[in-house]
DNA sequence: TTAATAGTGTCTTTTAGACAATATATA
DNA sequence: TATATATTGTCTAAAAGACACTATTAA
């Protein structure tokens, strides 16, 4: 680092006449969910024409008055139906390349939603859960603009995330059993992990997980009820939850 | 989550007409660097005078055509007088609360820099080193804008990468000892560590640290000459350096 | 009954941390 | 010499991981 005491020019307050551009400013969000033991991304299909074939994060631009996080929210259920205001929602980082919107300077707020397991599935015109193993592949779809860019360092977080905080407990229901629990960590990580080593690491994480009344239904293959759990009020895991 | 196949408002590609706002852009760098054993934040007095009294993080509005890690430079560059391009620059998060700044919408990326220690002090009239243990007590500086939401964010982030990732060694030199990567280590999370431990934990991170020729000189109060090393190509600790 | 899932026990290896002891410099 | 810093040694506790075993359900 070289500190020098040279010419220093003024500084400019926000709003004043100065060299600079207004961008336009969007939300994207990558929406990740488990469903049937698989980690699923949520992708809508832009119906501008030269787009066509192409699939891309639900995204919009930020209006007046409008909070990030606001925009992030009616971008999912303004493209995709999907209204989850208890979902969880972190920022990812910001995207804005000068070139990465070829009609103009779109500086871009990614965002990372995860949302419990359901059944309902999207409507299959206009938005999907794809497989994250399909990204990338020749089945997989083919992304718009840099979203190709932004999925990878969404999985990343989440996989990492998983590691040191209790985010994991985002993708499951209120009341979870910790096979379901084991699951979404197989499902994020795509490997599989010893049932009797994972509970212990989950019920020793200090405030991970609290226990609730009752037991759960086996499932139709049978096997001895679970216990029921609450998620703990820890947010960081001690000891964490290292991947393999 | 609930997906529904309601009534879907159509895409709105980037650059179309829309109720939207184009947002000023603005990049805002906390920098990190450990002086004396100590952490310290750059910051710079803004010489707005409705803002006189107080401090900011060097900031400035993104231009056309420029990058947001250019934008990060030449904050540095123009406002400290701090020209760092080796230095580690990552984003931390973008804040762009409607009201944060009261003379307009200005959405802010705010990035995370970090330089190895100098003895080169910034010049005290216009930019200024503090110690984070002075921020938010009476001794410490007044902050302008929402800068008092960032700095705890930076200073987090810092924390917590040091864990995680080999990100201490941004604040050291090319060449350096493991006391003076220890020292870090105290600076960033304000402890002591024991040097027999924390040696022990460092040269066992896989690819953390390499060996390097030659023994450094001990400083005027004598001790024995340490083993220099260099960084090793490693990013993520296996395992971890945990906080006490 | 068998198959499936949940949960406990046990053992080994790895890591964390306290702290004593040794090595090599300066003053 | 005393003092400061670096490095190694040793011991204990905690955590990770492999895997055998028990418990309780569905079919």
């Amino acid at each position: 680092m070289t500190i020098r005491s040279e010419r220093l020019t003024s500084a400019v307050p926000p709003g004043s006449a100065a060299p600079v551009s207004t961008c336009a400013v969007a939300v994207d969000v990558a929406l990740l969910t488990v469903l049937d033991g698989r980690l699923k991304l949520l992708l809508v299909e832009p119906d501008a024409p030269q787009l066509a074939g192409h699939w891309a994060l639900p995204g919009r631009r930020v209006r007046d008055d409008e909070s990030l996080d606001d925009t992030a929210h009616r971008a999912l259920a303004e493209l995709a139906g999907v209204r989850a205001p208890d979902a969880h929602l972190e920022q990812l980082r910001t995207y804005g390349d000068p070139s990465r919107d070829p009609r103009g300077r779109v500086v871009s707020v990614a965002y990372l939603a995860l949302t419990p397991t359901t059944h309902d599935p999207t409507d299959p015109l206009t938005a999907q859960l794809w497989d994250v193993e399909q990204l990338g592949t020749q089945d997989g779809p083919r992304l718009a603009y840099d979203h190709d860019r932004i999925v990878p360092d969404a999985l990343e977080r989440a996989r990492s995330k998983l590691e040191y905080t209790s985010l994991a407990a985002a993708f499951v229901a209120d009341v979870f059993t910790l096979g379901e629990l084991r699951r979404v960590y197989e499902a994020v990580w795509g490997v599989s992990l010893d049932p009797a080593n994972f509970r212990r690491k989950v019920v020793s994480a200090r405030g991970f997980v609290t226990e609730a009344e009752g037991l759960a239904s086996p499932g139709p293959g049978g096997g001895r009820p679970a216990k029921r759990y609450r998620r703990g009020p820890a947010t960081r895991l001690h000891p964490a939850m290292l991947r393999p």
